[in-house]
DNA sequence: CTCCATAATTAAACATTGTTCAGTTAATTG
DNA sequence: CAATTAACTGAACAATGTTTAATTATGGAG
């Protein structure tokens, strides 16, 4: 119950209005029972961060596993830039925003980012040679990191933040051309 | 006075440090004088941006205007994840921290966001024809967006973590790849 | 030097935040 | 039904950003 109004908050308000007594009077309790349930309003948003994870996961995995590597790659950004598109607040609070004490996330949460980094990689395998998973791997998270960075500045910057096509056109344009260095610094 | 005051306990505690009573403190002053001076916090730290941004452009630009576009691309490259590494908390308060009140940016500092994207196009227009001033324009804003991305991947990942070595070839290899494919997709 | 006007600075107050905990209510078990 | 356990509350505390009346310092005119 906390996280779905969590979400819900996060997703209409950011996640700057998901306060102790805002979170507790959405579902009609009080502050305290909050932390009877979590350790402290950091763990909240480390929890709710997996559950808009896992969000976006669905959606990635929702992209038909047919075509060649570079059409699915394409259509794995599509979403990713789409979900950005869609919820921002979401995608903000996933990506950008940081625990409320400013301390850094536990350790356990890097192991749901790399589900993400996983499913590149996948889609990526085919292009790489079998003893060449280390390769795989690092234009995986290469693309990721990309994929982030582009959509980051799209948002900060005023420039492209207007036309939310320019940015599905950029990281499209940043992932083709990545692959297509690869194919070039190979041969 | 505030705002050496602000980069100093940034640099050492991070941009979360950063509270009125003690930024006034640290001077000698009483809070109600930040606000003879400044607008609110978010002003505060805005402008504490800034100061950040001004340091690491002046490092971009202390690196020698010669060699070819790619030696000149990758010396930048150096510098800025070199900042990141030893810098990271102001890097974390240029780049990722939410103003405190998480209100979004004021207009003006998207102007200066914008010097750091011209500087990697200048590096790189001699790669381009004249004609192309777009292609330039846009593989700047793709390359200063992936090593963003690279760089907050490393920093929230426990992988690359313990090695800040990685994050450099990390970035160096994205960039001579990204920049592999652009001369492959010309052709 | 004195007096006054202006500027600079303060200290206290207010609302809101995260968090704790003794006390109260609800549920469950023997 | 009684007793134990669990769930929950609401008031309190410290710390935050911000405002403002009061105070102090500054500087210029006579």
């Amino acid at each position: 119950m906390f996280l779905n109004a969590a979400l819900e908050t996060t997703a209409a308000e950011g996640i700057e209005a998901v306060t102790a007594r805002r979170l507790a009077a959405d579902i009609g309790y009080s502050p305290g029972t909050i932390y009877q349930v979590f350790e402290n309003l950091d763990d909240v948003v480390a929890q709710l961060k997996v559950a808009i994870l896992d969000r976006l996961i669905a959606r990635l995995n929702a992209v038909p596993a047919r075509g060649t590597p570079e059409k699915r790659l394409l259509a794995l950004i599509d979403v990713y830039v789409a979900f950005a598109a869609e919820e921002p607040r979401l995608w903000h609070a996933l990506f950008e925003a940081d625990p409320p004490s400013g301390a850094p996330l536990p350790e356990w949460f890097g192991a749901h980012i790399s589900r993400g980094l996983t499913l590149v990689e996948t889609v990526l395998a085919p292009l790489f040679k079998e003893e060449d998973k280390a390769g795989a791997a690092r234009a995986a998270t290469t693309i990721w990191a990309g994929l982030h960075g582009i959509v980051s500045l799209a948002r900060s910057s005023a420039v492209s933040r207007a036309s939310g096509q320019e940015t599905k056109v950029l990281a499209r344009d940043f992932a083709l051309t990545y692959l297509a260095g690869i194919a070039a610094r190979r041969t």
